[in-house]
DNA sequence: TTGTAAGCGTTATCAA
DNA sequence: TTGATAACGCTTACAA
């Protein structure tokens, strides 16, 4: 008698395991079919008959069935779960609304997502490709191009569909949904220049960065094309963040002879960087004029109200979401580059050149 | 000739697949063992003998095997994947440290973080039930009390453990690691009580919020314990979030007989609080002195610099993790509620009472 | 120390 | 439309 075999052995399981749960022969059981038709009746309802189907529902909510997410994706080989890798030098204030769209998006999908921050933590490159590897994840979102490996190999190579979100990745062939950094860096010097602007400094990202590069290269077609020469221009190191702000700033107060008009490629650093130059005793923008970069809320409620580029931080999350759903899919895409548009947002740190 | 007829299925399973993965069978079958073996090499690799452990291990390199965790998860019950739970409202520059805190925890533990960000659509609740109900989840973290539930389930009810951060669950008995809310606002009231201010302000978070409610019991308590009486008290409503600081600030605008002396509940609040009433011609603190609550890095960065409770935000998180750590190793924990020190500091938003 | 083989809970194939 | 049953890839008694 096979079946009072198994009794035992379930019970004898039963104190390991986390919870006596309900399985799907338990349903049949209660609806009286086979599991088979449980199966069915969850996943295409309009393949057994409606008075089955109303049995099994039953016997669902009755006892409280949930399938087992293991057995299933054991079974189906997709794991609807997809991993998010973004960078140790993560910014918060911007890449918290990335996230949410990119959340949004794909809860709506019914896909879970799974946190891959880097640098926190020894073996999170190792880990993170496991997971990858082992089949646990369906797919990737890099954020700033940060791509885990781990000797040698790259989540890239499991062959999983991966979109990067703010900057192209090292890999070629990947996707990515990016901001027009280059035009964007354009539009703040323009404006700037606009303005009688004729002496710059250019806060600068990381060197090597991808969104640096970009917005390096279009500061200086700019200024190029307005005439400005070497001796016009200073470049002041930053990484992003509040901390490289303060020390673009006390480098701007120990110029001999300082610029009046300051591009900075992140509202983090414009921020920080306009404190301090105050407290140095410059006013913004009777003697400094500064524009920022991304449009974090924050600019709103330092003082003056940030003149910055407003990135569409949102969408740059939820469309990469959704071109990710669509590989996953199986569907190819038509562009490897989606390109959104930033927006100067004129507030009160940038003005006219004293004169 | 079983094995034949197993070949074929797999080549016919091999094009609707993700990848031809590499399983445990192909590393037994390189390193001339056989599965048990293999498996026991990577899980115990001292209940193996050396050389077969190198041959085993070899093989893995070679073929860049990576166990499948669906298999295994299935098998064992458990899968190493952390829910972390997050309100609708999330104030990323606060949580964002927490989050770290968490992240940093659970890596060096060997877990995933699963997002559940609640608010993200609709039927996201639903789906978080399903996920811990499914078996995917082996322990969650309720952010600010935040606790999904779905036609009367919580994830509470599937058994498995949950540790609160930030603010107790509404279930009893969830163990939490929190902030002592109540001491450190009566320390800010205090803070302005002995600059003499005597007449105060309180903008508070939202109605019923676990926090709120600790908050204004500690602000109470300093006040009457300073003799103030009702009429020297204004109460301004708020969220936490920038906007709500906004309309606080309005509010406070709008007052026949402003306060001198301001405690708000979060930084968030207090910097757009300051904002507002700076445009409408206050001065902080000469005017007005306003002390925050949370220690955000940009408290540092307006103008003039916030002087605020610092929370300790990572610890929040790291402590948070650990304790869940602990409760899902089946370790007993000694005390239900974790409470850590806030620190008031001191920086230049708020001054002696003008005379 | 190593191998054999029985599940873990689903889903999908095939037959009825 | 429904049911029996064979995988999915792994871990772990149990036997050798």
């Amino acid at each position: 008698m096979p079946s009072a075999k198994k009794t035992i052995k379930r019970i004898q399981k039963r104190v390991p395991r986390k919870a006596a749960n309900i399985r799907i022969g338990d349903v049949a059981r209660a609806a009286g079919v086979s599991t088979a038709t449980v199966s069915r009746a969850l996943t295409f309802p309009d393949r057994v008959l409606e008075q089955t189907r109303e049995r099994v529902l039953a016997a669902v909510r009755e006892l409280g069935y949930t399938p087992n997410s293991a057995a299933r994706q054991l079974r189906v080989g997709t794991s609807r779960t997809v991993l998010v890798v973004v960078g140790a030098r993560h910014n918060p204030p911007f890449f918290s609304e990335v996230l949410r769209g990119i959340d949004v998006a794909l809860s709506q999908a019914g896909y879970a997502v799974l946190m891959g921050n880097l640098g926190s933590g020894e073996g999170k490159e190792k880990y993170l490709i496991d997971l990858v590897f082992g089949g646990h994840i369906d797919g990737a979102l890099a954020l700033s191009g940060a791509i885990p490996s781990h000797e040698g190999r790259t989540i890239a190579d499991s062959g999983i569909p991966i979109v990067g979100i703010c900057a192209e990745t090292d890999i070629v062939g990947i996707p990515a949904v990016v901001v027009d950094d280059e035009i964007c860096c354009r539009t703040q010097t323009r404006y700037l220049l606009e303005m009688g602007h004729r002496h710059l400094a250019y806060v600068a990202g990381p060197r090597g960065n991808y969104n640096e590069c970009r917005r390096h290269a279009g500061f200086q077609a700019e200024v190029a094309a307005a005439g400005l020469k070497p001796d016009d221009i200073v470049r002041l190191e930053g990484n992003y963040d509040f901390a490289s702000g303060v020390t673009a700033g006390e480098a701007f107060l120990a110029l001999e002879r300082r610029p009046t008009g300051v591009v900075v490629t992140s509202d983090e650093m414009a921020i920080a960087f306009m404190a301090t130059i105050r407290r140095g005793g410059l006013k913004v923008p009777q003697d400094v004029s500064v524009v920022g970069f991304d449009g974090i809320e924050l600019g709103d409620f330092v003082e003056p109200t940030l003149t910055t580029i407003r990135q569409p931080r949102f969408e740059l999350g939820s469309t990469g979401a959704n071109l990710l759903l669509q590989l996953m899919r199986g569907e190819a895409m038509e562009n490897r580059l989606t390109v959104l548009n930033g927006a100067l947002d004129k507030r009160e740190s940038a003005g006219p050149v004293k004169r």
